[in-house]
DNA sequence: CAATAGATCATCT
DNA sequence: GATGATCTATTGC
């Protein structure tokens, strides 16, 4: 298995690291999965104000990991139900995340279903925020993980591969709908709906 | 298949 | 006290 990206990988712009992130592989101990959909959130340096992005209002005790050295996890609870998973962009100061939409299972898809409650098909076991985390058995606790290192990483995919980037505005949320921040590998049937 | 309701709580006003 | 970067079950066609 390929050693994590490092730290470098998510020194630049969130939009930058949102492509980049595609096609990459989520680790967590057994279990992994490729990344085919994310979606970026932009701080006060992007000049964009962006108001969908947790850190729109500047620090507080949440959106601290945000604003940290990037490469690290940051996890939330939404709808006091669910659990999302973001990854820290941009230098130290400056907030940028991108929140991983859905994954392809790779490995230790069995343990996937289970924490899934057994639901059946492979495509439905990660295809959303909510469900990657459930799948990977992520939770609050990773808030604030290095993904550099350690049992929860990213990693480059195997073997260098060709995808076409699809591109849309962000789902689910109120404020600035309308930007073109989400990404997807085109034509992959893991992507959420 | 599409539309809708409800679950449930940390965070910030 | 309101809100929300979601998901599932249930309803109705």
């Amino acid at each position: 298995m390929p050693e994590p990206l490092p730290r470098a990988f998510y020194n630049r712009p969130a939009i930058e690291v949102a492509r980049a992130l595609l096609g990459t592989v989520l680790v967590h101990g057994t279990t992994s999965g490729r990344i085919v959909e994310t979606e970026a959130y932009l701080g006060p340096q992007s000049g964009l104000e962006d108001r969908a992005a947790h850190s729109w209002r500047g620090v507080t005790p949440r959106t601290r990991v945000i604003f940290g050295p990037p490469g690290y996890a940051y996890v939330y609870l939404i709808y006091g139900v669910y659990e999302c998973l973001n990854v820290v962009a941009e230098p130290k100061g400056s907030a940028g995340c991108v929140l991983i939409r859905a994954l392809e299972p790779v490995a230790g898809i069995p343990r996937m279903r289970s924490r899934r409650g057994g639901v059946p098909g492979v495509e439905r076991l990660a295809n959303g925020p909510g469900k990657l985390t459930l799948a990977m058995g992520i939770t609050r606790r990773h808030n604030g993980a290095d993904l550099t290192r350690g049992r929860l990483t990213i990693r480059p995919p195997e073997r260098p591969e060709d995808i076409r980037i699809g591109v849309s505005p962000r789902i689910g949320i109120k404020h600035c709908a309308d930007l073109p921040l989400r990404f997807f590998i085109e034509g992959n049937r893991f992507v959420s709906r």
